[in-house]
DNA sequence: TGAATTTCTTAATCTACATGAATGCATTTC
DNA sequence: GAAATGCATTCATGTAGATTAAGAAATTCA
């Protein structure tokens, strides 16, 4: 439950440590995101203010996530399981935020779910490079590039 | 809190229901799944013994999913907002759960997903039709079919 | 059992998006 | 303020998987 202050590039977690804590941020911009075999990155999630942030795998197990800051953050480090009931709620959302994603992206194509993501995040467009919606989109940042193209001249 | 059976091929909710119930399935198999606007069908999750399946959504918006029984079944219905807080782990399963799925979908390749469906669902691989798991891993069943036999040809 | 229906397979063609490479801007760094 | 670095764009080419169509196999059911 301690109050911690990060730098912009500063990583807070990485895949395979055993990391039971979760990030609350106060300010500032967190992500998370995995590498895959082939190095590529794949964003998972954004935090901006006053979203939680963590791996949701269970304490013992090694992460999956890497996390870290892509703004100067203040961020209260919590423990997994300190998670208050009063929390629930927030896990019940999560959920639900959680399943339209893998619906999404299993039937809309990449146009449609950018175009859901700037409506949804107009906030995070402003504040985070081209390339990485592109990453949380699974899209190359060509791919989205020319898709904003597309858009654009119509 | 009461126990329902349910026939094969029998729907339990539709997408835009307002639904506030969980289904907790005593024996039989059920899946939930979503229809897109060019009307094809993704399969968000199967539910055999022991699993809980319901909409995550709050209990007062639509339903984003149809629910139906693949197989004769026995539920317990359940509130959602009588979620007792001894589930919270049960959450945060899923939640761990559906952000491997996330990932997944983002970086892998179709035969690397049906292969990790096979080897953690062997059980539902013998139940359901392949097309079925060519929903669930969000390619067409000729797509399935074409790499099974890749599989098995060498 | 036999007919109807559903599921699986195979193959040809098409398309969304990936990959790789080149170019022009911005931004950072010394 | 020049050089280096990172980002966005464009274009040519490659490819995984979609689509369409047909027939074979399996399952359902009268």
């Amino acid at each position: 439950m301690k109050e911690l202050s990060i730098n912009k590039g500063q990583i807070l977690q990485r895949k395979g440590d055993l990391n039971s804590k979760v990030y609350l941020v106060k300010s500032g911009l967190l992500r998370s995101y995995s590498i895959d075999n082939k190095g590529k990155e794949h964003i998972y999630m954004f935090a901006p203010e006053n979203w939680i942030i963590g791996d949701s795998v269970s304490p013992q197990t090694p992460c999956d996530l890497f996390i870290d800051a892509l703004e100067n953050s203040v961020v209260i480090q919590k423990r997994k399981d300190t998670v208050p009931v009063s929390d629930l709620p927030k896990l019940i959302n999560r959920l639900e935020v959680l399943q339209k994603r893998i619906i999404r992206l299993m039937s809309a194509s990449a146009i449609e779910r950018y175009q859901h993501f700037i409506k949804t995040y107009p906030d995070i467009v402003q504040r985070v490079p081209q390339k990485m919606i592109a990453s949380y989109l699974g899209i190359t940042p060509q791919a989205l590039s020319t898709l904003r193209a597309e858009i654009a001249g119509k």
